[in-house]
Order: structure tokens, then sequence, then C-alpha cells
DNA sequence: ATGAAAGCGCTAACAC
DNA sequence: GTGTTAGCGCTTTCAT
């Protein structure tokens, strides 16, 4: 049986229940000042009509829209692999896991191109989302400076390449790097170099700084450095290049898993063992660090937590605008496998 | 400079133009009838005051809201790893890239629990999207059917388990199973066997019936199988199994990667080697499969394509209201690796 | 071609 | 404690 009929307002309700809309709406919402005699009255019409609050009407009259941006960008700019990445995909199932706590859902967007990103900032200004969460692995994101400007709840994750005034989570990426650093040389190691990832990145940056600093800690001032840019095959091209420069080296911190996984192939055709003769450490205990053979010790970031800390700090910049920016620093720890 | 003033609507921008709130409103929403002079008033009055359409009171007005639910839900009900699943991430990143294509985009939904799998169909009942998309993998999914009772524009990603009168797309998957066979036999193997999917899930049915055909076709009526939920760790044991019945095996069918995955580990501690000893084969052409050592002989689908249809299907649906389910099968093809 | 006005379904003052 | 009422910002007849 197919009922044409419109679906069901808050009057039908009324109506029904014998009360004013302004009862119902009370119910509805939960407010304690209604009688319990109306109130079962009401309950028992929505049940019967089947009534759903239109969320349109609610957010008109007032309320959140109940929905906040996903904004994930990827380095390369490709929609596809982005979404593939379980760096992202861990992310977003702690968005979405936080999110819906609250009764809130994420809605996608994939910024790689300019007009993209325009569309997600406009999407918000037009309410159609209460805020933004901003998940970028590229430097030169404009995207946190529209929503600065606009005046627009959002947060980062990952401090911004460019200062801004603007919440966010982030890693102690130094302490990361020194963890790998120290493990390293608890291991033996006395030839260490690393690939590091992008200098205009600033997560990359701090990796290179970190275990720099580590290591001359542990008596080793200089250390060999290439750079890729966070893909396995530039993982690969750098590895080489130090085996060329350093053949007798020992030990590979790289600034990400991908890469590492590359370095293990370099590695490997240049007929090293692994961990025997080199030792290599990856970054994010990604899929590809457990899949790896062998296995990628490896530094792990609490992403899911992360990710519902974003959420967090996002409701509480929609609960009460024009606060200052917040961030959140949390710590990595060490996983360790079989290549360190 | 931050301004605290109201943001601006659409009779703001009618003042500014010297013109009536539908006169805007015929220019926003570009209807050719509007003189050329007022448009272009109307337009720099809405550039100057940063006008932007408020989505909620659009949709009260009885329009569309741009949003489409994508939910989702993986055999084992675990949040994270369903978007760390590049299988999902893929069909994600192609309803995202076809969406936006129209304005729309998707709002997250993991239906991992009766609760919020209920909470995806009330924000439709809402309003608070236009219809939904479902990629399920387990068998016993509730969803499509509520969506069906209530009328709600909905579209699945694969044929349900229990039929219902609603639009999907799906594979060929007995035509994959096909070309696995043949890849198998034309590699002039003989003791061949398979690991299956769980047999409540159609597509796991049809890969199984698939194969069984075609290798009968092939002249082996009798194809040892052994069940496995899609996971590295069950075809592992799968493979174990299947080696002990079957000492002199020489090519194995996975129903999915994941398990050619668990395959390749249990041969190759066995003291297999693959392919020269044994062939596998997989299905998906997900990452672990070019990842796999030796990277995995595969069947692919076009998930991206397939995202784009289950999108298209669902936008008919909701612009016409009322229509016959329809249903669209993509063709899986080989994609050739070490494996096999 | 343009304007006036009637809602869309809901919330929140404000009265009773 | 409950009802009345005035919007929220937009689209869309219906006149003009």
């Amino acid at each position: 049986m197919k009922s044409p009929t419109r679906t069901p307002t808050l009057e039908d309700v009324a109506q029904v229940a014998g009360v004013s809309r302004a009862t119902v709406s009370r119910v509805i919402n939960g407010q304690a000042s209604v009688d319990v005699a109306l109130r079962r009255k009401v309950l028992a019409a929505v049940e019967k009509i089947g009534y759903r609050p239109n969320n349109a009407a609610r957010q008109l009259a007032g309320r959140r829209t109940g929905t906040v941006a996903l904004v994930l960008s990827g380095s390369d700019g490709s929609a596809e692999e982005v979404l593939s990445d379980p760096f992202f995909g861990r992310i977003t199932g702690g968005v979405v896991k936080h999110l819906r706590t609250q009764g809130n859902h994420p809605t996608l967007f994939l910024a790689d191109s300019e007009a993209t990103r325009l569309e997600a900032v406009d999407h918000v200004r037009r309410g159609a989302s209460d805020g933004a969460l901003l998940v970028s692995t590229h430097a030169d994101d404009i995207l946190p400076g529209l929503f600065v400007e606009a005046g627009l709840p959002a947060v980062l994750f990952a401090r911004p390449a460019l200062h801004a005034p603007i919440s966010y989570v982030d890693l102690a990426h130094e302490v990361g790097a020194s963890l790998a650093a120290d493990r390293l040389v608890s291991r033996g190691r006395r030839k260490v170099v690393t690939i590091a990832g992008p200098t205009d990145v600033p997560a990359a940056q701090d990796r290179l700084t970190g275990f720099r600093k580590a290591m001359a800690r542990h008596g080793h001032p200089h250390i060999p450095v290439a750079y890729g840019n966070f893909t396995r095959d530039s993982g690969e091209t750098a590895m080489l290049q130090l085996l060329a420069r350093v053949p007798d080296l020992d030990g590979v911190f790289a600034a990400n898993d991908l890469m590492a996984a590359g370095a293990l192939r370099a590695l490997r055709d240049a007929g090293r063992t692994v961990p025997a003769q080199v030792a290599v450490i990856g970054f994010d205990d990604s899929a590809p660090a457990r899949t790896a053979v062998p296995p990628l010790t490896t530094i792990a970031q609490p992403l899911e937590e992360m990710a519902a800390e974003m959420s967090r700090l996002l409701a509480d910049q929609i609960e009460t605008p024009g606060q200052d920016p917040q961030c959140t620093i949390f710590d990595p720890h060490l996983v360790e496998r079989d290549s360190a």
C-alpha cells in the first residue's frame, strides 16, 4: 500500500494529540515542563502517525544542522587515493564515531583543487554544516586561511605551514623521531641515515629535526639525509642515493612507512638484509608497515583519538564562537616489528 | 576587523540592488526571465555584501538538500577498519567525485549496529539527506528493507541477500570467477582448489558457482573448497586445510585478495613456491594484492564507475520518485601479476 | 519582466 | 504548564 500522503508535521501531531504545536515541540525536544499525561499523549501521537521532525525547518528556526564538513586533501591531489589511504581512513573513522555520540555526522569533501576547496568553504557559509574539520597533508593549503577569514568554525589536523589563528591537533613529531633514533642506537647501529619528507611540510621538518637532535645526543651530529615525497617510489629512490653516498650504512629512519617500504625494496635489490645488515624504521604504523617484508618497526600516532579530539574542539567552537584557538598535541609510541 | 553583523539575506541583497526579493531569487537560481540590467545590479549587490543563500531556508521552501547519505557497513562491524579498507575507500571516492559534479555531497554513516542503522534511516526520513547509498558487505543487512519500507530513495552496492525491490549496481561475479579459472587452466594447472567466502554473501556464492562451472567446462567437475570470511587469517587457515586435503594442489582461486594473501603466507610456510609450484589468484584488485609477495594476479572490479552509477541511479530516483528499481551489472577484468 | 504575499515546518518569546 | 504568535530565509504562485 503506497500512501501518497504528505509527511506528517508537528501540526499533525498536535492535532492528533489534541494539544498545541508548542507542547509537541517541547516534548520532542525533551523539555522538562510538560505534564506527564500530555507528554504521553504526544508520544503516542508521534508514534501513531510516524512523525519525524523536519531538519530544514529546525535549522531555519535556529538550531544546529547536526552536520560537520570533513575536508580531506592528500598531497598529490588525487581523490581516489586519499580515501583509500588508511591514514585518512582511520581519521575519518574516528571522526564518525565521535560525532555520532553527539548525533552529528560528517559530510565528506575532497579538496583536490581550488574549486573544490572553495566549495567546502561555501558549504559551511551557507550553513549546510556547522563547521569544518580540515585534514590535509600538503603544505600550501589555503583552506585554513579561508575559514579563519570567514570566521567559520574549523579545526585542523596538524599544524598549518602558514601560521594562522586556528585550532588544531597534532603529534609530537620530534618525540616520535627520537623514539626511532633511540631504537636504532640501542640496536647497535652506528652508520645511520634518514629519508625525510618534503621540506615544506611541518611534520616532515619536525621528524627530521627531532631525529637529528636525538642522534646528536647519541653522539652522531651528522646524519646523511635524502628527501622523498612520502611515496613508496620516492623512498626507493632516496634509499638508492643514500646507499651510493654511504655504502656501509646500517640503519635507516624514513619519515613515513611508505618511504620505508620503498627503502626496503631498494635494500633488497642491493642485496642487503633487513634487519641483519640494515635496520629500518618507518613512521605512521600504516597498513603497508604491517604487510611489508619484513614487517616494519614504526612510530604510531593515535589517529582515532586525535580525530575525536578534533571533533571535540570543533564542537566547542560551534558551541561558543569567538574563542581563542586551542591545540592538543599527542604523543606517539614505538611499534616493534621485525625491521629494526 | 571582525564585523559582528548578521549574515546577509536575500532581503538585504534586494535592498542594496533596489529590487524585490523575488527578483533576487530568480537571479540566484538562474531563471531566464530577468532583465539584463537588473540581473547585473543584483549580481553586483550579491558580490558586494557577500551573500550566500541559506541552505535550510531553501530546503524548507521545497528544494533538495544537496546531500546524500552514504552508509557503509563492513562484515565485521568494526568502524575503523571499514574506512581503512580501500574497497570502501575507492567507492567513497567515486561517490564523492560523481556527486560533486551535481553540486552534491555525501554524509557518512557507519552502520555497525542496529542503532546506527536506524540513525541513517532517520536522517533521510527527516529530510537531512535526499536519499541513501548503501554499501554493505554483510548478508543479513536490514537496511535495504528499512529504506524500501519507508519509501525512501536508496541504491545498493551489490545485490541484497534478501530479495527486495530496490535498485543496485553489481559485478558479474561469475564472469570474474571464470576469468580466474581460465587463467589457471591456461597456466597448466590441473589440481586446482578454491577458498570461498561466507555462503550467505551473494557475491561469495556467485564467485564459487562461477568458478566451479568454468572449471567443469575445462573438464574438472570437482573442485575442493574451503571457506573463509574474507580476512587474511581465514584465508591462511583455509589454505592449510586445503593443503592437508590436497597435498599435490597446484592452483588456488581465493574469493578475495585478503584471503589470497593469507593463502600465500600458508603456502610459503609450507615451503611451496608461488607461482612455480602453486598458482594463486585473488579477487578485487585491492591494495594488498599489489603489495603481496609475489604480487597477486587478481580480478578487478571497476569500483569507481560502479560508485558513479550508484549516484546516478539515486539521483534518478530522487528526481522521479516511484520508479521501478533498476540495476546495472559491471564486467570485471583480469589483472595479471606474478602469482599466477 | 517584476513585485506582493503566502507559505515551507519549526522554535522560542511571550502571554495566560 | 500550556497556548498564541512571530519570525527563521527562501521559493513560488499570482497579480500587474
